[in-house]
DNA sequence: TATGTTATCTAACATCTTGTTCGATTATAT
DNA sequence: ATATAATCGAACAAGATGTTAGATAACATA
């Protein structure tokens, strides 16, 4: 890819993030990002077609590269680092929330966040499917697995957006224990 | 209140719903609005300084509507009804939502289902928290109490979109069979 | 270094949306 | 019947959107 799309491509995001600090998704204008980005209008246009298409790929980026590092067994975030349960992976979730990378709070800490989480959602929701299938688990109670799965992540979606709310002021570890106490139990 | 305000008032919240059957509240006008309502313009903005004002007044009508229904004990929903537990009242809330009083499907049935539900997730919040105060529960586990609300009133509304998206193939009976599968054990 | 390609910039453009204001008109309550 | 209050319709400024065009600059490659 070409430096400059590169570059270009870096600001926008970075703008992005920047006004998702201060206002919430639905009160950013084109307009706002092109100038915080310091870009020309047409360049946005070049990139983007519209605002809806540039959270979605920002909401990739941040994904992917959470999921990635969150799935990597070399990575040293210490609990469960050997077993690529989703137990495992809900906590190294947590954890990369917390550590901030990629201005992921500027995503997180507005109205906006839901956005995001429904993106992570939808992928966890595969994540866990799969682990499901993986393991043969017998089916439990009468619940459709389905449902199951969209109550574990949704669970956990819903609990990211209550540590948000409530400031952080729980670990991921205290997190994913509560998460455990909720979860375990049904399975 | 004047009988024109009433009207008024009718034809916004009617367009608005007509609207949303089509599409998500982020890409309706307030343009949109008038026109459909068949209303001057002028006349939209001394009713409401805001679409998103419009929306949160269209969120508080049909919520208090339906936990009004669902709450009074007159009612005759068969299940539960001598007992004003959550418990009872999830299932009630479910068949309000299925029997789609004030075209609620209109709010439920598309992008903006997210607005309302978290205004929904709200209120239930303060509902269990009550509940949970006049019960005099002891403490589970080493659950923060706000966490275990939250994930109940959590696990609802998520269980809520899964419903809509899944084109509501369940009753409401089913899914609060579900519902007390995931959460009883926790309790 | 030379060259063709490609991204960016600037400015302009029509079109749409928003929110406000005005006086004229009409429905309402009593 | 009358005073009150809501609606209408038109017009307005300010700003956003998405597109176009030619000029300029940065890039990859040989």
């Amino acid at each position: 890819m070409d430096r400059r799309q590169k570059k270009t491509r870096e600001a926008i995001f970075q703008a992005f993030s920047t006004l998702l600090e201060k206002k919430s998704y639905n009160h950013i204008t084109v307009q706002e990002i092109i100038d915080t980005a310091n870009i020309g209008r047409s360049t946005f246009y070049a990139h983007f077609e519209t605002k809806y298409e540039l959270l979605n790929a920002v909401c990739k980026e941040l994904f992917e590269h959470i999921i990635d590092s969150a799935m990597d067994k070399t990575h040293t975030h210490g609990l469960y680092s050997n077993e690529e349960t989703p137990q495992s992976v809900f906590c190294h979730l947590l954890q990369h929330l917390q550590e901030n990378d990629n201005n992921i709070w500027g995503l997180l800490s507005c109205e906006s966040s839901e956005i995001f989480l429904r993106y992570f959602k939808d992928s966890l929701n595969e994540l866990i499917q799969t682990q499901f299938v993986n393991h043969n688990r017998k089916p439990n109670q009468d619940l459709p697995q389905e449902y199951l799965v969209n109550h574990i992540s949704g669970s956990f979606v819903e609990m990211v957006l209550w540590w948000l709310k409530d400031k952080k002021t729980h670990t991921p570890e205290e997190l994913y224990c509560y998460f455990r106490a909720v979860i375990e139990p049904i399975l």
